[in-house]
DNA sequence: GGCCACTATGACAACGTTGTCCCCCAGTGG
DNA sequence: CCACTGGGGGACAACGTTGTCATAGTGGCC
């Protein structure tokens, strides 16, 4: 800037004047000064005007498990969509469930002075945010709730989609009903381990401890755990899976098996209509998720400072055919 | 750091010492600022750091064309794991192959004083980025080139690959071979365009304008182009598809129906080896084209300023069983 | 005791902007 | 000829840091 002042030969308070359409500059000084900037290539430095303005960065940090996973690839479109349209840039990061990783990138977000904070938590640790939200930046917890302080959370209905999982197994006549969830202590697997258990209570067929397995799971020990499944004494006719990656799984275990369990899937996944059979899953929306989040962190940084909210959406369940196999 | 540098009875210099593990402080002095910063909460301002040491802002700047697009988080995720590696954040935007969004994002990232562009370029002018290249800051294109700048990119082999496709497809017997590509003036779809005419050239099947549809696909439009191709005189028995989009909307007009066409798809898909039948594809590795351009530009940044390069990553064809189907 | 080396600390400028306030000058009315 | 007005423009401080340099105190050594 101090350049283009010199090259057009004003101050540069003026190129300020004309950079940021501010009345009060003569015409022809400011073609001046335009060309000076055209000449040197000049680009305002936003960190600068943002240091002293004092005000927004313009900024969102969006902390999530992994960018690479269409879940939260689909969540990360729809926060930059509204970002976009409320002039903020989204800097994001992936936290591999990892709460030291989760809370690094949160806390760097903040140096940053992003004007707000959307955290998929990785741990049950969130009191290290309380200076920043004290100190006014918003955060909205999306997809599981935070540990330890009270904040809006934007959750999905695990539990419920569980039950109904279960519920529509048995309707089929399933009574051995097998399921297959992530390490319990990620919120949302222990949320849908909740509702399995409760499907199953209320469907009348009892909860057995034999038909769980939770846990990290990859291919090979999804493997072994469908065999144990299938040579318990009373073997499982059906299985919920606990998320799109287990999911995806088993049916690569299952692929050219012939006497396939019932299968209903947590999460939609694309193509999961075109599989044979097509697979019946819980479906609820990405893009509905990243939205609600986005949408609640711009009313708090339109100045409502009402007390936290907790927005549950709904799932439902999609019958495809996997799910509709009877016993 | 001015109200901690009250609290702890010590001057801001000192606090900036604490701060940033400068050796000459005295242990007691650095537990009373430690004590003052933890009880304020004070999170040292990164603009106002990189603003005053003029250095890097410890970000990268990432422009593609739809974060939600699969292929796009894998490139996404590489880019992330490196730029964490070597301390940098990620900011990035999609274009939705807009090249006005192209420019804004990409100028909007140099206005944050991003260390390096990564761009997949939507337009084909990028001389509004010289400025900036001249000012130092590497740009590094992937996916596609840039139109009228030489700078580094990392390609796939687009023409190498569709070659390979008709080739395989031709081996088995298939001498009607289409294609459905995108629209021509995104530089990938015209590239593969071509490597489908030399590969129809190669096998002696001849080119046939009649079995190329080019242009934005959708579910009806890929339904209508299908019928069409059935429908010629000589139908054709073979398609290639131009990319994961059109593979998949290919595979959810066929769905169901007898007499299939072989298919090959450019772009791998999850889920592809589980279909019926699997799905043949031409591979090409996301994360590696992500981790490529990265290194590039990390390359860049440390220094490296020999010529512009252009990378062209291998791809290779996965036979699954969509493509062994005799003509 | 005087000098030196060294440690611990502070004052101040500067990074690139913008907000505040002030000045200059031409034009206008009396 | 003077006072006043208003448009055009500049000087300067400040945003929150950090680099540079200065300074005060404290021992140690001849």
């Amino acid at each position: 800037m101090n350049d283009v002042a010199r090259l057009a030969g004003v101050s540069i308070k003026t190129v300020s004047r004309v950079v940021n359409d501010e009345p009060g500059v003569h015409p022809s000084t400011a073609e001046r000064v335009l060309a000076a900037i055209d000449q040197l290539g000049f680009r305002r430095n936003l960190s600068a005007r943002n240091l002293r303005r004092g005000s927004s960065t313009g900024t969102i940090g969006l902390v999530l498990e992994d960018v690479g996973n269409p879940f939260y690839s689909g969540v990360t479109r729809a926060v930059e969509e509204i970002a976009r349209l409320r002039g903020r840039q989204v800097i994001s990061g992936s936290s591999d469930e990892d709460p030291g990783r989760e809370r690094e990138l949160a806390l760097e977000f903040c140096s940053r002075r992003v004007d707000g904070l959307l955290i998929v938590p990785a741990g049950l640790q969130h009191s290290y945010l309380v200076p920043e939200m004290r100190a006014g930046t918003p955060v909205v917890f999306l997809d599981r709730p935070a540990g330890d302080v009270v904040a809006d959370t934007v959750l999905v209905d695990n539990i419920g989609g569980t039950v109904e999982a279960v519920t529509h197994l048995a309707a089929h006549g399933h009574r051995r009903i097998a399921f297959l969830g992530d390490a319990p202590d990620i919120f949302t697997a222990n949320e849908r381990l909740r509702g399995y258990r409760e499907g199953c209570v209320r469907a009348g067929i009892g909860y057995h401890e034999e038909l769980v397995a939770m846990g990290p799971h990859d291919d090979s020990s999804v493997a072994t755990t469908l065999q144990r499944l299938q040579s318990l004494r009373e073997p499982a006719t059906a299985i919920v899976a606990g998320n799109n990656r287990i999911t995806v799984n088993i049916l690569r275990s299952l692929a050219g098996v012939a006497e396939r369990p019932a299968l209903v899937g947590f999460d939609d996944f694309e193509l999961a209509d075109l599989l044979s059979p097509p697979v019946t899953v819980i479906a609820h929306d990405a893009s509905a998720l990243g939205k609600a989040a986005t949408d609640l962190l711009f009313a708090r940084l339109d100045g409502d400072n009402s007390p936290p909210r907790r927005v549950v959406l709904p799932v439902r369940l999609v019958p495809r055919g996997s799910g509709e196999v009877h016993a």
